[in-house]
DNA sequence: CAATCAAATATCCTATAGGATTTGATATCG
DNA sequence: CGATATCAAATCCTATAGGATATTTGATTG
């Protein structure tokens, strides 16, 4: 599944979907939190706030279940997808642990002079924001971390890798906002040794460094459920 | 309040879905390759030769899309997912390597005696069959072997291990079908060694045993390219 | 005859309505 | 007072209808 904003590139635009309006707006809804975490959410009362029909409405829902945000029971209803609990964040470090691994050292060994440069510049400005600042700064922060990791998985020759580590992506975002995650210096010294070793094009360095990044990373998080 | 005949704990059974049926049917029909790929599937006439109305059929639809059996083009409609290509397969088999060797070896380490006799006896069962050639038999070898290859996933200890190779393994299927895969002894005595190492605990072997198994079989379905 | 254009048909997408079920509030009883 | 039953409202699920778009058919022209 790939994310709801990536229709660029595409000449001649149809007229828009309802449902695809509607699946963009319940989907920032849920992943700025406005939409709590194991909530209901009700599809007439939708109705009325958007001003659109059910039909659109319930292929949104429909969409955004596939996607893991959503949890639909037969004549209940769909609800908000639960909070991430421990062990639900330790399967998918797991899953973090292997894909992109993989992806750092396939994405070291094929990355383009202009690839490389893309990078960088991301990771300079991660590195521009300061650790320790405001929510709002991690938001910025967050954004980046996101096309950081992104960009290798993308370029690492194997789209299902890409697609499966996007479905994760949402959930660690709407994990790290609940608990108020920040920036932290920590993570930028990680990705530079990552960057440096994707620089060399050296595969099994680049697998390392985020071997060991995904570690620290996870014990980063751990602490929010002391 | 409870309903009358509800006592069988935990099978509360809800008025169905039609949804769910009109999923279900399509799924079915899909699977048996009776929907050719990259046909057109037709909302409108589903409705004629099912007899319900659009609603449910565009909600299984949405659903199947998800499971990345159908693809949608907005104002265009519905078709069955194209057949893998050798790319595709290739992917496929890339995170197979990564999450079922994963699986091997955390099942390795985790199994009960009662898992065990039960996965010997799912194993007894492709042997059994192993000697018929004919199609259908390939099909009852090929129910067991993903039962096989699922029992491991889904005792792993990471659900979402098990359900991203899930998504897979459909496609897989559909590929052989196609292609009416055979060489069947070969990959039991793979899976003989696989037992072995998971009967005696031994993780690593259990992951060797998984990639050798793997590859061999990566190998065998890429003569359907040539 | 091939290519182009126009009308007719098929299909998709959205809106609306109504039956079925759940949920929440009120009343009743022990 | 607490628990259970009853009724009303909210919500879900499905059916149907109609406007918008795509596709096919048929006619016209070079």
């Amino acid at each position: 599944m790939r994310r709801p904003d990536d229709t660029a590139g595409e000449m001649l635009r149809r007229p828009i979907s309802l449902a695809n309006e509607v699946y963009e707006a319940l989907y920032g809804q849920l992943m700025s939190l406005k939409i709590e975490p194991g909530s209901r959410i009700s599809v007439d009362q939708l109705v009325r706030s958007l001003g659109v029909s059910q039909t659109p409405i319930r292929e949104a829902l429909s969409r955004l279940e596939a996607q893991g945000l959503v949890v639909k029971q037969h004549l209940l209803g769909f609800r908000a997808a639960d909070q991430l609990d421990r062990a639900r964040l330790n399967e998918i470090y797991e899953m973090r642990m292997m894909l992109e691994v993989f992806a750092a050292g396939r994405f070291a060994e094929r990355r383009s002079k202009a690839e490389l440069k893309e990078l960088r510049s991301l990771d300079n400005e991660m590195k521009g924001i300061d650790a320790g600042q405001s929510r709002s700064a991690y938001g910025e922060f967050a954004k980046r971390d996101a096309a950081f990791h992104g960009f290798m998985a993308k370029r690492c020759g194997n789209e299902l890798v890409f697609d499966t580590l996007n479905r994760f992506h949402i959930h660690v975002h709407l994990f790290r906002l609940h608990f108020h995650a920040r920036a932290t210096t920590d993570a930028n010294k990680e990705h530079e040794q990552l960057m440096i070793a994707v620089e060399n094009g050296n595969a099994a360095a680049a697998e390392e460094a985020m071997r060991h990044h995904l570690e620290r990373s996870k014990s980063r998080f751990e602490g929010a459920f002391e």
